[in-house]
DNA sequence: ATGAAAGCGCTAACAA
DNA sequence: TTGTTAGCGCTTTCAT
């Protein structure tokens, strides 16, 4: 059997040989159709598990300087009752030694890791990967450390991983629910447990959990009253999945601003899509055929949007002049769009910072202080609408 | 003193009320000239840090089924020595009973904690944010967590959170080094203990650790071909902080494309920036008003790539046809760029999960084999050049 | 100011 | 098959 291992798809079934190229061996995966090289896999040498030297402890510390492990545990830990001599000593000593405090038996006597659990959907969405930089700069600010899991948008994978970090493996806990996650037991177990939790982006309803949310009814709110005011009457809005609270809240900004400025509400003009590039497409081209008067589209994400900008220009539609079109998030695709895209900023690092500083405020006080947050975001107007 | 905090820069010094709208304050931060409004903050209630009760241990369920911790233990590890009918009991018991592991002292009497350590330069970047997403992959598939740490560019922060991470809190490290990092003593001094260590993306000569990196040589090689095959003559790179290894990387591949087609290299065509708009946008102009018969440009990233392109539009030269413009890494922005983006794809998120898989192949092997791997991209042809 | 000793929850070697 | 015991490295209480 073949020992090499597709780079694709990371098998060793089904790989063969096919040809040389440049001096190297190619190979194929008939599994996913992918041709590869082995590619400059140097293998410099192979050393023993030779670890050096035993780690020092404090017991070493205390039979080298004669003092107890009582003594130089408060020596180094900078406690107040011992004599600065000794604690200079001790130190100067640990130094010497190297010594390197052991802090999992730190964490495991205190109980506590200093580490924030983090669960997050994905890492390939920009919008979870900008929430986790601020959860992180925030954590690092107060020297915490972040460990991070994903769900993959399952409820299966979840809760798993709920349930192995709140397991004394960190201080306090970061969620944002997957699309899956409809029950909300998995959570609601350990709401009263010592570790703080704290649910941000997507959160569940009816839970006593603080929470850190986008402002996304206000910001559909203020997007639409924004093209209504530019004379759009017929705006088409992009959701994420039905069930989403974030589509909901988003349509209820929606419908208010109709209302406010007597639009009537029609239905058909939402379509929901999974964020892939086909649905977005297929929304599209659904708009053009049963609604070509549509004047405006708001879409769920600034990537969609960038997609649907992407879809009309290349059935020649002029955006802003025939159809409006406004994102969500402010990400970076949104500034170099041809036109530039007119977008709602809804901070998404700052709710990853506020949610990890509600945590920690949780942690360091010992208060369950249940919050809601709501984070306000603002209107980017650039060219596409 | 005013205790409202900004939601900008997060302080409570200089804070001033600034009307009201929607019924809400309005507020004011002076140090970062920010309005803001505290929109929704609803405390719910302040219930104590009322822990139910106390975790359920090994010994609870020693004591309630007259067993010895022992057996408790070998029944709920399912090791062999026991008896099944004890096993179930005990299981059974424990389950009613909701016992849950404490992971701290089990990782604590094993000195493992099934979890992997990454240190990468900042979660604000696309690239490595994608290199994480593939080492979490990676990661979970064998039943590790990830603990992320950033350096922000910065070898203070990188050298700490090594240091702090190797004190036992890990099984591997995985490092993609900062742009200030260029001594590695706080890396060798660890390179023969107990946890192993593999540095991607960004690595350091001369060290025996294992890498993983991306082809940058042969991908400047094959872009500049490519590019010349076209008939550009008068190729422009904009490459990364002079130091680093990457930039010098794709230099070379760059100088051997053309050497290899009988082109003078000229120094003076390369720009070496900090990734920022404006150093981009300077690099263009200093291209265009020294070297107006540039033809081609190669950027370091995709992200650069865009701005480049942006920038030429915006001063009506035309993307393909005046000037060809290649990027590095196919990321998401050079499918909805109008010319699309040509770029070489560097595999991003297979560096992350290679690295991964190094780094689990030696915690599980126990071996040390050092590995030099570069990771094979391709040429994604589209309209930009 | 310092030391002795208990204990955190679990695993594993050894004994029975 | 089961129990006893030592011990992982550290903190902390209680003596001295």
């Amino acid at each position: 059997m073949s020992r090499v291992r597709c780079l694709q798809c990371n098998q060793t079934e089904n790989i063969r040989k096919a040809g040389i190229i440049r001096g190297k061996q190619r190979f194929y995966c008939k599994t996913c159709s992918y041709h590869f090289t082995e590619d400059k896999i140097e293998k410099v040498k192979n050393i023993g598990p030779n670890v050096t030297d035993k780690q020092v402890s404090l017991s070493d510390i205390a039979n080298a300087s004669g003092f107890s492990i009582a003594t130089v545990s408060r020596a180094l830990n900078e406690k107040s009752d011992i004599s600065v001599k000794t604690r200079e000593l001790i130190k100067v000593l640990a130094e010497k030694m190297n010594y390197q405090p052991n802090l999992l038996a730190k964490s495991f006597v205190k109980q506590s890791t200093k580490t924030l659990g983090v669960i997050i959907p994905s890492l390939d969405t920009t919008i979870f990967s900008t929430m986790l930089s601020g959860i992180q700069e925030m954590a690092a600010s107060s020297g915490y450390r972040i460990i991070i899991c994903t769900s993959n948008e399952m409820y299966e994978q979840e809760s798993a991983n709920i349930q192995a970090l709140m397991n004394n493996m960190i201080d306090g806990l970061l969620i944002c629910h997957s699309i899956q996650t409809n029950s909300f037991e998995h959570l609601s177990i350990h709401v009263n447990k010592r570790i703080p939790i704290v649910q941000f982006y997507r959160v569940a309803l009816g839970l006593s959990i603080s929470q850190v949310l986008a402002s996304d009814e206000r910001g559909a709110l203020e997007v639409t009253e924004y093209l209504i005011k530019k004379g759009c009457r017929k705006i088409a809005v992009l959701l994420g999945p039905k069930e989403f609270s974030l589509s909901q809240s988003r349509l209820k900004g929606y419908k208010i601003a109709l209302k406010k400025h007597e639009i009537n509400f029609d239905e058909r003009l939402l379509t929901y899509v999974d964020f892939g590039q086909e649905s977005v497409y297929k929304s599209v081209d659904y708009w053009l055929t049963y609604f070509p008067d549509v004047d405006a589209i708001i879409s769920i994400s600034d990537k969609s949007a960038a997609q649907i900008i992407t879809k009309l220009k290349s059935i020649n539609i002029k955006v802003p002049n025939q159809i409006r079109v406004v994102g969500f998030g402010n990400e970076f695709v949104g500034e170099i769009l041809d036109p530039k895209l007119t977008t709602f900023d809804t901070q998404t690092k700052m709710i990853g910072k506020e949610a990890s500083r509600l945590i920690l405020d949780q942690i360091s006080s010992g208060k369950r202080e249940i919050k809601k947050l709501v984070i306000p975001g603002k209107l980017i107007v650039r060219d596409s609408a």
